[in-house]
DNA sequence: GATTTATAACGAAACTTTTCGTACTCTAAA
DNA sequence: TTTAGAGTACGAAAAGTTTCGTTATAAATC
């Protein structure tokens, strides 16, 4: 497996995404799923899911007749990425602003809200 | 002006990161800026400047022999929708995947969190 | 006025990402 | 054994991004 410092691509985000909602899937499974959203071809995935085997993105393992497609590495590794990435292109570093910007773009309920607090708890406490 | 939903892409927004921290400039000033960090070359700094002039990320005006280039809108309306974008790519929508991410992802200081935790107090009391 | 210098304009090459058509393979049904 | 169906492999076109060389222009200097 190559080293995984790959950002994915839209398109490939958009796959990844369906593996870790649905876990190991086919290519027919993660095609259907992204053909409700958006006019996909079947082949169109089948392409990208052999280029992230080859970037490493993904893995795949004989299953019968077809491939069954497995996420590398966790989602929240892979977010955890692409939150280094946005912070260096965009914010200076500053995890502040962006943390700003989340809660301000997007409202959270009054639970999500608390347990945010609670993980500044935990930050603070551990320094 | 044109609609600004684009979303700029990483060299774009290199430029315009130059363009909110110096202020209006000239091309040169804005190539002089990224030379230090990355080799550049003048001509493509100014194709991009052009280029971006287009799409209706900047403004130019004249100032003698030269342009000066304007950052259109605000530093944080721009973040603001590079968080969205990672938001809705990468995080289900979910702000408060994001903020964890971002938390532990980047240690913040002491101030730091202190200031996020007021705008979660600022945030509850107005719900 | 001619030459140098700093700039803008433009086009195209190089590279990356995305999309899709076509060919090939295997299996199972007719 | 042929055919139909579901799958993979592959190549190349299309679209988008980045880079840079060349040319044109105008001002400053000689």
């Amino acid at each position: 497996m190559k080293e995984q410092t790959n950002k994915p691509t839209d398109a490939e985000l958009r796959i990844l995404r369906v593996l870790w909602q649905r876990g190991p899937s086919t290519v027919r499974e993660v095609y259907e799923e992204l053909h409700r959203d958006r006019p996909v071809v079947y082949t169109t995935v089948l392409k990208f899911l052999q280029i992230m085997t080859e970037k490493g993105l993904v893995t795949r393992e004989d299953a019968g007749r077809a491939h069954v497609y497995h996420a590398c590495g966790s989602e929240e590794q892979a977010q955890r990425r692409l939150v280094e990435n946005l912070l260096d292109r965009a914010f200076g570093g500053s995890a502040q602003k962006l943390v700003l910007q989340a809660l301000t773009a997007r409202k959270a309920s009054a639970e999500e809200l608390s347990e945010i607090r609670k993980i500044l708890d935990e930050l603070e406490g551990g320094a």
